[in-house]
DNA sequence: TTTCTGTATAAAT
DNA sequence: TATACAGAAA
């Protein structure tokens, strides 16, 4: 979702940018963006579980359009749901599944033109998409990763640790979370717009002189975020004013507690963790090959960091970043794909047409739940709990 | 003046 | 899904 109304008000900072600008530099991409958009040329047959390659082909067309202005992609996969995301995640599964039912019931009744638009918002981009692609980014050794938690953070951590000359994304996110340089909007002829940190004081609408990266990232925050919604009555302008009269959140909120604007229990708490959450989330560092923190966490803190993202051993976070195991789940790719190839088998042997195959993500097997515990170390009831295990079933 | 709400529309071919 | 725009509400 990202920070709403922030890139408007950035707008006279904002430099178009074609791909030919890019020559000879490394890009960090935000892929599920691409997925999703190239998932609407195909969306009945993913809901289905039809074969297609549409979409793959789509982000393979973007890819060889950097490829052949030589940019150097990194293509940044998200990974698991941060606790905090969970509540909305569940939301949006919901909303997907409403979608699928009335887009089955709109074609059961011949219209066709409504079901389309149903099965459009049914599309669920899952782990296993991002596994396909994966395997074709593989052969054509292309750099990608898959961020243990956000994608978002990840591709921060790129841009932050000058691993990447640039992000190309759709999300204001990556603005509060500290990237030096982003691209948004880039379009199938490699054209978009430019943001650069570092061309922020020279902001005409609103004037960010003497505001920090904290307060940039504070001012986003009140305004409403993934990670906390706003105070009823406070958006970005109201956002920037206060931060920058009173240049701290917790000066800010001070002030609003002699104001007539009701402070819900824990917002100063919740908004503590929301910094810290775009500060220091977990992200895959590829040169240690191991689970880090965006930015170092002070030596002091004892503070419970789950909401960062749980920790994760360091073989399952490596598998996870190359893609060999599901970051929702735990499971490793291969149990599934197993599984489905001896769904179709089973079709095949006593079935005349082609069956869809529908991949649902709601339940597993007993031996996969084991095999996840182990890597995980988690007991079953906790895994089971966490939900959203696979199990391949035949329509 | 700012925020909030609803509606329309584009994305892909 | 995200953005843009319009009009209402505060």
């Amino acid at each position: 979702m990202g920070i709403q109304g922030l890139l408007p008000l950035l707008k006279t900072v904002m430099a178009p940018i074609t791909i030919e600008e890019l020559r000879d530099q490394t890009v960090a991409i935000d892929v599920y963006s691409w997925l999703h958009k190239g998932a609407f040329s195909c969306s009945i047959e993913l809901c289905k579980g039809l074969p297609t390659s549409r979409h793959i082909d789509y982000c393979m067309h973007r890819v060889n359009l950097l490829r052949n202005h030589s940019v150097k992609p990194i293509l940044v996969f998200d990974g698991g749901s941060l606790p905090m995301k969970i509540d909305k995640e569940t939301k949006r599964a919901r909303a997907r599944k409403e979608n699928l039912e009335w887009a089955l019931k709109h074609e059961a009744a011949g219209n066709s033109f409504a079901a389309h638009e149903c099965f459009q918002k049914a599309v669920d981009i899952s782990p296993s998409i991002a596994w396909e692609l994966i395997q074709v980014l593989k052969k054509e050794n292309i750099d990608y990763v898959v961020a243990p938690y956000e994608a978002d953070a990840q591709m921060a951590f790129l841009s932050i640790n000058k691993l990447v000359d640039a992000v190309i994304t759709e999300d204001s996110d990556l603005i509060p979370f500290g990237c030096h340089r982003i691209i948004f909007k880039m379009d199938k002829f490699g054209q978009g717009v430019e943001f650069k940190c570092s061309m922020l004081d020279k902001n005409k609408d609103i004037d960010f002189t003497g505001f920090t990266k904290t307060m940039l990232l504070e001012m986003c925050i009140f305004s409403g975020c993934d990670y906390l919604q706003s105070l009823p009555s406070i958006g970005l302008k109201r956002a920037y004013a206060l931060v920058k009269k009173y240049k701290s959140y917790e000066k800010v909120i001070k002030h609003l507690r002699c104001t007539s604007i009701a402070i819900p229990p824990h917002y100063e708490e919740n908004f503590k963790k929301a910094i810290w959450t775009f500060q220091h989330q977990r992200v895959y560092d590829s040169v240690k090959e191991d689970i880090v923190h965006l930015s170092n966490i002070p030596h002091d803190c004892d503070i419970d960091l789950e909401f960062l993202g749980p920790w994760l051993p360091q073989k399952l976070v490596q598998g996870i970043a190359k893609g060999d195991v599901d970051p929702l789940t735990k499971i490793p790719f291969q149990f599934k794909m197993a599984a489905i190839k001896r769904y179709r088998n089973m079709e095949s042997s006593n079935d005349e047409q082609n069956i869809p195959l529908m991949v649902d993500e709601s339940q597993e097997t007993e031996a996969h739940i084991q095999h996840s515990n182990a890597m995980v170390g988690t007991s079953n009831n906790a895994l089971r709990s966490e939900g959203q295990i696979i199990v391949a079933t035949v329509m």
